[in-house]
DNA sequence: TACAAACAGGACGTCAATGTCCAATTTCCG
DNA sequence: CGGAAATTGGACATTGACGTCCTGTTTGTA
């Protein structure tokens, strides 16, 4: 239902929310969301276009959140990837109602409404200081210290 | 967020569900779904794989819907062609949480779960009859007569 | 029985999503 | 200045979704 590319996108701006202001290194967000370095560098580079990240090359660079994660939303990083695309017109051609989705299709988008206004209201602030001990991420954001094994 | 397959699914069944108990051919339905025929007999097979729907061959023929449109929930066509995947364990490796879900991927699963609920709610027939008069699918389910142009 | 209507299934083609790799560029710091 | 750290961007491989086509099989009817 969801991409991997959103998946990876919300692993990585969860992981930089935990860390802002502070910028991080693709490596290190890699790291510690378990995602494909040379992936996730596509997809920082599409946030980064769309203003949900900002990036600083060269040493002591890195990416950082635009946005306080408190004026950050889910929706916000979600659209950014992989827009979510209400039902506005009938996607059949037919013309014969104007505004007027048919039922079937007034049910699918009532559940993309649904999803967009969970995503919508919930800030990065929101997930990061949930009440349950559960950290962010699934992984305790450990203290990214294991080096790759060595690979002959 | 919806595939191309599960909206043609859907049209193909409310199209079906119209003419339930009846028994239509994959052209009939292509035409009035607007869907390739060729694809459409794909997804059908796999409807019919998934005990959605029933084929007949031979002259005559066609397919049809096994259960009543009152007992055939939307959710049941789109598990049967693309399951909605709820988030169940962490997707980060980790067994830290055995049950729990990180603050992020329980926002998630939730936004999965809302849209099981709504699918998982209503029936064909409910599609079918719904009090707007907008008839089902976005065509009025025409009376099927338009031949394909000519193509040189 | 023979023919035509209809689905079943496999082989194939195309394209976007996913993922990898490398050269170029920017930037800090010695 | 020169090198190391870091992102940027393009080129490339792989896979599954989407779509087409053709041959086979079933079945009703003249």
């Amino acid at each position: 239902m969801f991409s991997q590319t959103v998946e990876y996108a919300l692993r990585a701006i969860v992981f930089l929310a935990h860390k802002s202001p502070q910028a991080c290194t693709t490596d290190q967000i890699a790291e510690a969301t378990q995602v494909p370095k040379p992936y996730l560098s596509k997809v920082l580079q599409n946030l980064g276009r769309n203003d949900i990240v900002r990036s600083q090359r060269g040493i002591g660079g890195g990416v950082s959140l635009v946005k306080m994660p408190a004026e950050l939303t889910i929706l916000e990083v979600v659209n950014a990837v992989e827009p979510i695309e209400r039902i506005v017109t009938c996607p059949l051609g037919l013309k014969s109602h104007g505004k007027n989705l048919c039922p079937l299709h007034r049910r699918m988008d009532d559940a993309l409404a649904s999803v967009e206004a969970a995503f919508g209201t919930t800030t990065l602030a929101e997930v990061l200081s949930e009440p349950t001990g559960s950290p962010p991420l699934c992984d305790p954001v450990k203290s990214i210290a294991r080096k790759a094994a060595t690979k002959p």
